[in-house]
DNA sequence: TTGAAAGCGCTACCAT
DNA sequence: ATGGTAGCGCTTTCAA
């Protein structure tokens, strides 16, 4: 059994407020008797002040939660969901403060014990809308908690950007580069769809919060290019990975009219389109693809995309955590996102 | 002030035990008055019990705490970490344990702080060797951990492969295809190092214990081909990312005998090379690369690799750590490496 | 500069 | 089935 901070006092012959003191507030005893003290206990190895009983004491704890749906490792996954955590990581770091990830098991029952179980000063909800009402779990437990899902609640504090009118920016490209037939490739379109082709009578019913509000944004570029929702292709990927984005498009018989572009809900999905696409000789090569993020990966693959600054919405995801707004009002930033043109992208080629 | 379980107890006329159990112990009271105090408490607003007095009281944690070196984003950009992340985190999931992930600050003085408050039952030491003797404070707390640095301490829980001749294994496949002039791609040759062309004197110099393994198995290949080390290239690269192992690759002046192959310890760096030498022309496309780990965008790059089985070492990590061996020798767990063959190496070409 | 007392919020044991 | 008691290991007043 490991010492406690009782023994060293008693060992040392100080009281247990000398030794805690000796830990946490040097300047309350004299340098001499510190020493003492730690000498001491190293060499009884004491492990130093047990955190838990520490922070039971001080009220807090030194760590911050961050909430994912679906398994954990989906965090890590996605390009872009390790760039929002090198932001929160971050600005955790200068915080003094470690991060405590949290993965959501899928039923509501599981997902609010993990949150309640969780010690921690507050949370960084990354994740989908608020499926199955976790956030009111999340508010339960009367910590702060930062948001990042589609739509936050007024008064919520929330870092996100506008993802219909970003998506948007992407399909306009494509509108005006004059493609018609186009192939919208995502994850999370229906629940548990597989790979390949779906019927999606209305973008409302796209359950996906962020997913639905980006087929949205679509959508109003299509319309407005006079091209229906019916009459877009909706592709389905398994997953939220390269390989799968691949494989979806592999998936999509041409047919009599094949489609000129590809719209992909996330980079890793467009690059696995370029993948799927360039392995399908000069056929594929003229194909459009876009992508949404701008991970790291997107610019050496030359790929259309829309930037979300990735750290920052991490970065602002934790001040807002930390040192929030004394005005609620200020709690809710939205991020500009940004078009960025590379070779991806073309001209609807004559054939 | 949020209420506690005391008060619920107040409230309903019970004990706090009472209260306690019908969190903790459905079964040690009957369902309605449990349901009675389940109610008035989700109608006080309490959160459930608290979890850090519930840990201290418990003597235990329910999370396990995943140790790097360097900033916590280094975690999350090499996709290897990513699927070591990934498979201790199924374990601990299935142990129903969380993870805190805690990075280590470059000094010892803050790397002891982060392991001294870390509140867990374990940790899982993901990093280099042990720099700077964190081993010891991690030792010094009592907690069991698992590591997985190129150099086990006799009698400690490890999980690794052979790193020196996993690499070997990848040179070799380069000797036996002719080349010889070869450049050695590398993070953490020699601390901050920059980005490109190193003289290292010795292999042993390499203070990071995995890239000074793998660089020795790359030697050994070489010599019995009758390649000196120091006929060799070594060629730094300023992180350990695609776009540094590009960069780095592209700091390397052509020269009047170019290198036939690039040879990088791990497969970011190695995407990176073939990004560069890619974008090279057909000059470039015949240089030979092989990289180190297998990661998923190996396959799709056509990359050849050394395959370390990455969540298996993470799962079995975790499995170390959540139930010990009960003899202590059949702690360190060494994992086989493959040499996976693909399109990006080949011959040396007749020039 | 040091120490005594009080309790953070909870759970496990042992009675009843 | 329910309650009383006794701490888990620490920090923080406040008094000396």
């Amino acid at each position: 059994m490991k010492p406690t901070l009782q023994a060293v006092a008693e060992a040392v012959g100080v009281s247990r407020s000398t030794v805690s003191n000796a830990y946490g507030r040097p300047d309350q005893l004299s340098a001499e008797l510190r020493q003492r003290i730690l000498d001491t206990a190293r060499q009884m190895g004491y492990p130093g002040p047990n955190p838990t009983a520490r922070s039971l004491r001080r009220g807090f704890v030194g760590a911050i939660g961050v909430l994912f749906t679906s398994r954990l490792s989906y965090a890590f996954t996605d390009a872009f969901a390790v760039r929002f955590l090198t932001g929160v990581a971050e600005a955790a770091e200068r915080h003094d403060s470690s991060l405590l990830l949290v993965p959501l098991p899928v039923g509501l029952a599981g997902a609010r014990k993990a949150v309640e179980n969780a010690a921690v000063d507050g949370f960084c909800v990354y994740c989908a809308g608020d499926e199955g009402g976790i956030i009111d779990t999340i508010r339960g437990r009367g910590l702060p908690f930062v948001t990042t899902s589609a739509r936050p609640q007024p008064g919520d504090r929330w870092v996100g950007i506008d993802e219909r009118s970003a998506a948007r920016s992407a399909a306009e490209h494509l509108t005006a580069l004059g493609h018609r037939r186009v192939a919208l490739l995502a994850h999370d379109v229906l629940p548990d769809a597989g790979t390949g082709r779906l019927r999606v009578a209305n973008v409302t019913d796209v359950p996906h919060p962020t997913t639905r509000d980006r087929l949205a944004g679509v959508a109003d570029a299509f319309a407005a290019a006079g091209v229906a929702w019916s009459d877009l292709t909706v592709l389905s990927a398994a997953d939220n990975d390269r390989a799968a984005g691949a494989a979806a498009v592999r998936a999509l018989d041409a047919g009599p009219e094949p489609c000129t572009a590809v719209l992909a809900c996330s980079d890793v999905l467009a690059l696995g389109a370029l993948d799927a696409l360039r392995a399908g000789g000069e056929e594929g090569r003229r194909v459009s693809v876009t992508g949404f993020d701008d991970i790291p990966e997107a610019a050496p693959a030359g790929l259309t995309t829309v930037r979300q600054p990735g750290e920052e919405k991490g970065r602002t995801a934790a001040a807002l955590l930390f040192d929030p707004p004394a005005d609620a009002s200020a709690g809710q930033i939205q991020l500009p996102t940004t078009l960025v043109v590379r070779t991806s992208s073309g001209p609807v080629p004559r054939s």
